[in-house]
DNA sequence: TTGCACGTTTGT
DNA sequence: ACAAACGTGCAA
């Protein structure tokens, strides 16, 4: 499913349920039924409006939710989030606007709190997201947060719930929350904004995550193991789309700008991933040769990065396929899937628990490349599409 | 076919 | 040196 459909069906239907289609306030033509937007429906009730459209998006998350809120079951995430707290500047120029995506996503402070009873929760973006490359620092921002989602979802639904009986959800609330500033939130921003709710909820977080909420993957997350990490492929929901709409809350711009934007840089590949993979030093780097093809991988600054891996591996793993010589090396996750946007260890897995001996990565982190045969066919080829740009696109209308 | 354990590679 | 994770062989 490609992320734009998913979404568009999903929220705008919910939308539409849950409001009159006169009602649709111009700004909200993006994600409004298509072609609803009465252009002249005057802004009746926008905060009314506004209010509908959080509780549709509540109501939206709160199945998935419980699942994912069960922080406890990552024991590694708080060595996570220690490691994403000294990568926390992901968005150094954005460092002030971090905090407002951050909640804004969720368009309810509370859901920050409920998350950050893992601190890790909060960043479920790659753990060194380091360098930004100033031009595409736009991007960035939307990668990394976009992971956030998953378990903001819950908070949402707690909040409306009321109950949230959610695992340990509740109501901890995690310093992490306070770094991003949670509180200020949402209302207020999309106050000025024009931006729905929603655009700013997936932008911000990670497509993988987002994208299974928003595309209704539900199911999956559905089954949502214990950890959070139930991201549907991600890139494909969120396409780029969402990431650009999450920064499009800071940047101002209309969404559909930045999406078209995303796309075209992206090739189509646009998601978070690669803006990802462009923050994230040699991975990035790798990643981007080894799907040469869709990612744009911009110069990758300096193939000589240490000229080692990056080259070296994904190269070979890729040229391997090409060259046939294939010289048996690692190969290297994807670094797009749904499951290598996981940051944290589900612990619950055989291989979690088996860490010492078993040596594997948690299941849920599991690249799906290298689930494939590694000479099977689309090996290494092919990332997890994302969303072709004119889906992407239609994400707005 | 799937899961586990070990060896080995890769990155810090 | 150490940790993480991939590849592979073996057992169930």
């Amino acid at each position: 499913m490609t992320s734009g459909v998913c979404v568009e069906s999903d929220l705008s239907s919910m939308l539409q349920r849950s409001s009159a289609p006169s009602h649709h306030h111009p700004n909200h033509h993006g994600y409004g039924s298509q072609g609803q937007v009465s252009g002249l429906a005057p802004m009746l009730d926008y905060t009314t409006e506004m209010d509908r459209y959080r509780s549709s998006i509540a109501n939206f998350y709160k199945t998935n939710v419980n699942m994912n809120m069960n922080v406890t079951n990552f024991p590694q995430s708080a060595k996570l989030a220690a490691r994403l707290a000294a990568a926390a500047p992901i968005f150094p120029p954005t460092a002030a606007r971090l905090g407002a995506m951050a909640t804004a996503p969720w368009g309810c402070h509370d859901n920050m709190n409920m998350n950050m009873n893992h601190p890790a929760a909060m960043f479920w973006g790659r753990p060194k997201p380091v360098a930004t490359a100033p031009t595409h620092h736009h991007h960035h921002p939307s990668a990394t947060p976009g992971h956030m989602t998953s378990s903001h979802p819950h908070s949402s639904s707690m909040h409306q719930s009321g109950g949230g009986s959610g695992g340990g959800g509740g109501g901890s609330e995690g310093g992490g929350a306070e770094k991003h500033g949670h509180t200020a939130s949402l209302p207020v921003t999309q106050g000025t904004a024009h931006h729905h709710p929603i655009a700013p909820s997936n932008g911000n977080f990670l497509p993988g995550y987002s994208g299974g909420a928003d595309c209704g993957v539900m199911n999956k997350q559905g089954h949502a193991h214990p950890d959070m990490m139930g991201l549907s492929e991600g890139g494909n929901c969120n396409g780029g789309g969402v990431m650009s709409g999450g920064f499009l809350g800071g940047l101002g711009l209309p969404p559909g700008v930045i999406v078209m934007a995303m796309g075209s840089a992206g090739g189509g590949i646009s998601d978070a991933s690669s803006a990802f993979q462009m923050t994230s030093g040699q991975r990035a780097l790798t990643d981007c040769q080894q799907h040469t093809n869709s990612s744009p991988c911009p110069s990758s600054s300096s193939p000589s990065s240490s000229g080692v891996t990056a080259g070296g591996v994904s190269l070979s793993s890729s040229s391997s396929s090409s060259s046939g010589t294939v010289a048996k090396r690692k190969r290297k996750r994807c670094g797009v899937c749904g499951p290598c946007r996981r940051l944290i260890n589900c612990g619950v897995c055989s291989s979690c628990r088996n860490r010492k001996t078993g040596h594997q990565i948690c299941k849920f982190r599991k690249c799906e490349e290298l689930k494939k045969k590694p000479g099977g066919g689309g090996g290494v080829l092919e990332r997890p599409p994302s969303v072709p740009a004119g889906e992407a696109f239609r994400w707005f209308f």
